[in-house]
DNA sequence: TTTTAATCAGACAAAAATATCTGATTTTTA
DNA sequence: TAAAAATCAGATATTTTTGTCTGATTAAAA
């Protein structure tokens, strides 16, 4: 098996997607969004609880609760979501598992690998998510 | 958790540039490689067992047995490795877990995430395991 | 020939990731 | 006010990954 983000975090960063793909405040249940993702509902509905801790997500409690943003999408980038999720310590570890990778002790491929992983960071970093809105209505197939 | 390989395919890797390291047909106990690389020796045995089946490594059995390179160094990449433990699957699926994530129906970073991808996958296919030698000596101060 | 030290095979165990269930609480709506 | 439908919390279950153990076999060396 080869990840780059653990099943919590893609599932995440989809359900991320989908609510800055709605119409502002639009309260989304985890129902919906297991449906429309294909998310098992209680998965979907434990990550955005525990998304709810770090402030990204805001919950609505009873009937016709469910979730949505509670920051526009213009002010969360993809990485914010990883970071929240699986934190960020593979953009600091070595990729062949050495340990005490570094400029001082690096592994065969610490240069190239440090390389990449800066281009990677700077992909999640560098947009924010209002920027996907389109992309992302188009592949759900929501339109 | 955010991953590229697996423990496994780390373990593999390491231990590969650890005997690509040694003088040629040189034979190396799991228990000289575990202690030198901090691996469990079962687990390292094992990985190294099921490397013998991909033709990479070739065991020897009984006292002053172990394993060693099959193949030379110079004819052997990262990716073979890669290949034969995790699978090449990851270097062809969505980073955000979508399913169908093709040019015909991409996900929002489906072509930046394709060009880090391409260049990942280079990086491991560029360079044949005995340009590491140095390096991976230098790195598990076997000098 | 016996002891020693290694792989090998397969079962087993532990830990982590993924997924589900149950029941309490909340809030809208009939 | 009662029913319905949602989150929430915590326990539980399942699967995968990671790691360990045991015993058989092999081969070198005493």
């Amino acid at each position: 098996m080869t990840v780059l983000f653990s099943k919590k975090c893609e599932y995440g960063l989809q359900a991320i997607l989908y609510m800055a793909a709605q119409e502002e405040d639009r309260i989304c249940s985890a129902e919906e969004i297991s449906n429309k993702l294909s998310i098992p509902k209680e998965f979907v509905s434990k990550i955005l609880q525990s998304l709810t801790l770090n402030g990204i997500v805001e919950s609505k409690k009873g009937k016709t609760g469910g979730f949505k943003l509670s920051i526009n999408p213009s002010k969360i980038k993809l990485i914010d979501i990883v970071e929240a999720i699986d934190g960020l310590e593979s953009f600091n570890s070595c990729v062949l598992g050495f340990s005490n990778c570094s400029p001082k002790n690096p592994c065969p491929v610490h240069k190239e690998w440090g390389e990449l992983r800066n281009k990677a960071y700077e992909m999640l970093s560098s947009e924010t998510i209002d920027k996907f809105k389109e992309k992302t209505l188009t592949k759900i197939g929501v339109l």
